[in-house]
DNA sequence: CGCCAAGTTGTAATCGATTACAGAAACGGC
DNA sequence: GCCGTTTCTGTAATCGATTACAACTTGGCG
């Protein structure tokens, strides 16, 4: 059997190193992996093998043999979002310190790519699934979560599963803004939506509503406006959200976004129709995307520690690797920050509850 | 030898299948891979056997065999900045048809991470490479470049080497900027600058002030305005340069930024301080983020075809891992698109040459 | 000096796929 | 009916690591 030497350019084996160091291939191994198992004299040897052929051990053999791939499937909606970019800068730099490298699952708000990552799942291509969607991703009939890999979610709970999840209060973050808008004297309140039948989505409008009933609103005048078809949490939905705002007969005077990016798009449309923000309408998000600081006005939204829950995710799939279930963990919920700013202000005099409807009329003639 | 019986939860192997559909491995795996090669019949049982089983192959022990591990590692400076963000889901979208997947090198703009990427390449846990970041990475003295993958670099040339590499034509783009521009009366311009040392900017920055010297702007007339250390392209980069701006006794009327978040975030200072744009002076960025479409005023930029980028080196990639060695192809420029919008006007009266400076004591008085 | 335990090292099995090679079966031509 | 070719299938080698087990050395203790 002839062996391949290490020439440049070549990758050089275990069986390499081990022969330039005159010692066997399980010596190799264990000199790295447990050196206080071998003798240091040959310890010593095998080390200048590897830095002399430039030895990197084959990832795939020792996956093969440890059943251990040391990478992490992070299933997310478009990494071209905010939001989840940040979120996913967090899970790697909690996974990297334990050596865990991250495989991205894009799903690009098409649904017909789930079944490339269930096949990572099942091929074992990871260890651990980290899920940025709010559901499990499944095709033909299987679901990953039959691949009996630890699995964690971030940003959204996952019905009806007893998967782990880490993430904000959204019914909290819901009732607060509600909150913030009826206390700032607002009495027709509307919610610009995101996709519907989204967990995450659903939380923050059922729980804007009750914030609103509690601070005493008419039921009728919390009002629903859907952003469009297929526009999930984006600049566009926004927009389309804008423009049946601007139809509206008996319009809101305060509007919660479900997403920055639509309170932003949102907040383009006002401009454009002359619509002054916040003085005729005032429009607040929710995510704290670090572009809310620059738009005009500066944006009241709500801060997700969107880095922090990426790495509390990534430290709790960690644990489940490594078989430490720690069953008091599998429901993290992280603080929000409210952060009460420009976009948001009492509402123009004339829709501003009794007292001033009584001054309306003297406004008018 | 006892094998594992394939029970709910366990993952079945070939050797599990072979033996539901009673042939040998071999047969599965040519019943799989080559199934004309194979009896009808026979590919009919192993087909059934296999989804009995709900059997994927073992993504390790194929790449081992075959060493060919169908990921690719895409190493970004920041995965959280919109512009990189969009590049890698063109390359997503460009490689995912040939079944290839990604691994995600996030450098997160610091250094020492460099060497966990090499890492992956030298372990053949990836089959090619592309770099947005500009530059080969390393670490203690061992070069990726070395690892003799085939690798493909997007938005940036590699300076000193003979990687291939996609993106546009900075120096046309830089050149058309100050064109743009100058030929709306603009004498003193300003370069907002992104990293130092960075080949984009550099280029960027050479070609802007090449372009105004050639509609006869004084070479001194043109400034570079630094953004901080360490900043990179970001809204925080924008944010110092405005202040730069601001303490400037004779300041451009006309500024263009090294990225779309510079111009933003120099805008923003700009609101803040009263100075209105274009009125006062007039801004542009580069790199067409949606966000522009997005600012008021809405940002004047240069879109750079983000997915195509990451589309076209992908495929370039994919070409290169075939040993389809397509030389033509080893610098793709792809086309720009100058988008003149409301953030850049004519100069302000005061500063408009010299028939504007025959008026300014006029005005002092 | 003999024996047992502890410490080292090497041999070879193992992980789960692909594929070279060999053998068997089927087929056709003379 | 025999032989060569083609088609199909199975056996076993192979990829490159880790690690169980065996073998050997060394040292301590009675």
């Amino acid at each position: 059997m002839r062996r391949r030497t290490a020439g440049p350019g070549a990758t050089a084996t275990i069986a390499d190193v081990a022969a330039r160091a005159g010692v066997s291939t399980a010596t190799v191994s264990r000199a790295l992996a447990t050196p206080d198992r071998v003798r240091p004299e040959l310890v010593e040897l095998v080390m200048r093998a590897v830095s002399e052929s430039g030895y990197t051990p084959n990832n795939s053999a020792r996956t093969l043999r440890t059943q251990r791939s040391r990478m992490v499937l992070v299933v997310v909606p478009s990494v071209a979002n905010q939001m989840y970019a940040h979120v996913l800068r967090g899970i790697d730099t909690g996974l990297a310190p334990a050596g865990y490298g991250v495989i991205i699952g894009n799903l690009d708000n098409a649904p017909n790519k789930e079944g490339r990552f269930v096949d990572f799942a099942f091929a074992r291509q990871v260890d651990g699934v980290i899920l940025l969607c709010g559901f499990v991703p499944g095709s033909h009939g299987r679901s990953m979560a039959s691949a009996g890999l630890p699995m964690v979610s971030i940003l959204s709970p996952i019905v009806d599963s007893d998967i782990p999840d880490v993430g904000i209060d959204d019914h909290a973050a819901g009732r607060e803004a509600a909150r913030h808008l009826a206390r700032l004297g607002h009495r027709r309140l509307g919610y610009a939506a995101g996709p519907r039948e989204h967990v995450v989505d659903t939380a923050r409008w059922t729980s804007f509503r009750e914030g609103a009933l509690a601070e005493g609103v008419d039921p009728a005048d919390i009002v629903r406006i859907e952003g469009g078809e297929g526009m999930r949490y984006t600049y566009r939905s926004g927009v389309a959200a804008g423009e049946r705002f601007l139809a509206m007969t008996r319009r809101p005077t305060a509007v919660f976004c479900g997403s920055d990016e639509i309170a932003i798009g949102f907040m383009k449309v006002m401009r454009d129709a002359g619509v002054s923000v916040p003085e005729d309408v005032s429009v607040m998000g929710i995510d704290g995307i670090e572009q809310t600081d620059y738009t005009h006005p500066v944006l009241t939204t709500i801060r997700q520690p969107r880095q922090d829950l990426g790495r509390a995710g990534a430290e709790l799939l960690l644990g489940m690797m490594d078989g430490r279930s720690d069953a008091a963990h599998r429901r993290v919920r992280l603080p929000f920050e409210f952060l009460a700013r420009a976009s948001t202000g009492a509402p123009p005099a004339e829709a501003a509850g009794r007292i001033s409807q009584d001054l309306a009329p003297a406004r008018m003639g």
